[in-house]
RNA sequence: GCCGGAGUAGCUCAGCUGGUAGAGCAAGCGCCUUGUAAGCGCUAGGUCGUCGGUUCGAGUCCGACCUCCGGCUCCA
């Protein structure tokens, strides 16, 4: 048989032969370096056989970087780790251990809880069994005899595993130990040269809260001791971008104990916070919406209606009032947009009613799942709720995809879209569902985005266009949100008079764009490092007055700059200029002006953040700042 | 909420096996009058997260709670 190699020319082959064999056939140092194989584009086993046809990529330990590589690496390394486990701690359960982003983990059901320390120990002994030398064996089992193998290892989670499987069962064993596992896997473990244990956490055995929680061990692999030492270089660099430590070191925000998960804005952080709902608010007046302010507490009954009281109540905050009644603090302001709307005759006449509120929302999201901005309990989204008639979906659809665009271009950010349909816990009918979830994979269509499919993830209430962005840390946070909705207008009985004078159901798309100001924010630092677009920078410009007798002159400049509208200060502290240059970089404050014998106000000198350095009169500076500073135009 | 870890000055951290707390930076004051990423000196600053327990004596040992960090679950 004939394969096809990476530069298009052909090699023969015996029918049959495996990937590695191919390797062989090429060249013994190939062959020793390879460590998977990738089949027409996607990954599989060295050992497995190959088809006449069949085009083919032998990916090596040179190939570093290559995610599908280090897959192999690391997959065979969860399977070390196993090993090492079940050696130190008899009696040990072991359920799963895929590779993942970054490295790998492996879930086990110990018998006695272990702590941190134990890590050491374990990592002691996975390295124990790489002096050793390791070679994996592949085997395939009819499903009958790996549920005996399994059973009689006391193995009841890889049973379970082994009940569910599809198509072939296979087993790769190493030493003694078996697994069950699809693999791929090295041949051997000299690949192995870099081997991290880098936490302990709980997980729940398939993921599912309602079942017993295992002990996950993380790890990370590379195929040299470089690539280990540039990885935790890197987790230190993206350490310096966290939003949390920008948040302190440019004086943003802090939390405190007495409310957890509620930020307290300082005056810098305030000024981004103001910045993005003046662009919110431009931008809903040009796209026709209408800005609207509704309570922030209804008496139970709302929830009721809402359906809020029924699925989301354990998220809500509760306040008893006398006796008799209970107060919610709104987790949403869909209930309140729900009354407006209904509180009087609406016509086809008066549609789509387009609501915008960015209201303060309370959500008592689990103490365990706070996490600085990016989830919080006080929460304020750039929230609207677009009444509409039912031929009107599409077109208002558009104009939100049109809108999130534009607000994502500004920002230069890339999210990745997911379409979120039925859950478990839905409102409403599989008919109804239907309808809203092809409305809005129609509407992605018809903007040509892709996106991945969110089975099960939609909101009580409606399926979600849902978009989400990686933080530093490599964790994906939700940001905007379209969500179509006929349930909530349905309970509410919402209806509108029709040209034919009937009363006609009402259909509400529930969008927030940016999502969150919190979460948004959170990302942007992230993404930026801190040094923000000059329209969103805390402080624009300081003026640093050289010696004590330029203080008048540079607070003259100040005033100027804030006269033309911009954010500027004065820093005349009896510092040296360099100390004083050095604090305004590490404050990120994008441009500096410094104010000596050598200037006047025909000729400033300015530096820009990171170094740079000109020459400009103050009306020049003004001229070229103002286009930066202003709210950014399309 | 669950699993693991941590909480000492505003920040970053030290404090060995129990004997009433220390550094650097920041802050305040003074000196220097500064030219593009840290000038010098002095001073002040801590109920050692909270509550309880063991002990002659607790930052240190034990327990409960609170908060934070890393995961899981959940979500903008």
């Amino acid at each position: 048989m004939q394969i096809l190699l990476p530069d298009q020319s052909r090699l023969e082959l015996p029918e049959g032969a495996s990937g590695l064999e191919a390797a062989r056939t090429i060249g013994p140092k190939l062959a020793e370096q390879a460590v998977g194989v990738r089949v027409n584009g996607e990954l599989r086993d060295l050992r497995l056989p190959l088809s006449d046809g069949e085009q083919i990529e032998i990916l090596t330990t040179r190939n570093s970087g290559d995610p599908d590589a280090l897959v192999v690496l690391r997959h065979s390394a969860a399977h070390l780790l196993a090993e090492a486990v079940r050696r130190l701690y008899p009696g040990v359960k072991i359920a799963i251990g895929p590779a993942i982003e970054n490295g790998f983990y492996y879930d086990f059901d110990f018998p006695e809880p272990i702590a941190e320390e134990d890590l050491a120990r374990i990592e002691e002994e996975m390295r124990r069994e790489l002096a050793e030398g390791r070679e994996w064996r592949r085997e395939e089992l009819e499903r009958d005899e790996a549920r005996r193998l399994f059973t009689e290892q006391e193995e009841p989670y890889k049973v379970e595993l082994v009940d569910e499987a599809e198509g072939t069962i296979s087993t790769y064993s190493q030493g003694d130990f078996t697994d069950l596992c699809r693999g791929p896997h090295l041949i051997d473990s000299k690949p192995v040269k870099a081997l991290k244990l880098t936490a302990l956490a709980g997980a729940y055995w398939r993921g599912d809260s309602a079942n017993k929680q295992l002990t996950r061990i993380y790890g990370t692999a590379f195929f040299s001791k470089n690539d280990l030492e540039a990885h935790l270089v890197r987790l230190e660099e993206a350490k310096k971008r966290d939003h949390r430590r920008l948040g302190a070191q440019l004086d943003l925000f802090h939390f405190d104990e007495h409310s957890p998960g509620s930020p307290f804005w300082h005056p810098r952080g305030m000024t981004i916070f103001n910045q993005l709902e003046a662009l919110r608010l431009r931008e809903n007046a040009r796209r026709g919406y209408l800005e609207v302010k509704t309570p922030l507490i209804y008496d139970k009954a709302l929830w009721v209606t809402s359906g809020h009281w029924e699925k989301f109540r354990e998220n809500m905050f509760l306040i008893p009032v006398g006796e008799e009644h209970v107060y919610g603090i709104k987790p949403m302001n869909c209930p309140g947009h729900m009354l407006l709307f209904g509180s009087k005759l609406r016509s086809y006449r008066d549609l789509p009613l387009r609501y915008a509120e960015a209201a303060p929302l309370h959500r008592n999201e689990l103490a365990g799942a706070l996490h600085g901005l990016t989830r919080v309990r006080y929460v304020t989204q750039d929230d609207a709720h677009l009444f509409c008639a039912k031929d009107q979906i599409p077109t208002e659809l558009d104009g939100c995809l049109d809108y999130l665009r534009y607000l994502y271009g500004l920002f230069g950010i890339e999210p990745r879209a997911e379409l979120s349909t039925r859950p478990e816990n839905k409102l409403g009918s599989d008919e109804e569902w239907d309808f809203t979830e092809g409305e809005l994979r129609t509407a992605l269509d018809r903007y040509s985005i892709p996106y991945v499919l969110g089975a099960g993830e939609g909101s009580f209430y409606g399926p979600k266009i849902d978009l989400h962005i990686t933080d530093v840390l490599g964790r994906s946070w939700q940001m905007g949100t379209i969500q179509l909705d006929a349930q909530m207008p349905a309970r509410f009985g919402l209806t509108y008079v029709g040209a034919d004078n009937r009363e006609h159901p009402v259909y509400v798309i529930h969008r927030a764009l940016l999502g969150s100001f919190e979460r948004f924010i959170g990302i942007l630092l992230e993404h930026t490092a801190g040094d923000l677009p000059l329209w969103l920078a805390p402080v624009q410009l300081r003026v640093i007055p050289v010696g004590e007798d330029h203080a008048e002159a540079a607070r003259a400049i100040v005033e100027g700059l804030r006269r033309a509208g911009f954010r500027a200060d004065l820093d005349d502290r009896a510092e040296s200029v360099g100390r004083r240059i050095r604090d305004a970089e590490l404050e990120k404050i994008p441009r500096l002006v410094v104010y000596g014998d050598k200037e006047s106000p025909d000729d400033l000198a300015v530096r820009e953040r990171g170094g740079a350095q000109s020459r400009k009169s103050l009306k020049e500076l003004v001229l070229e700042l103002t286009p930066l500073s202003s709210l950014p135009v399309s």
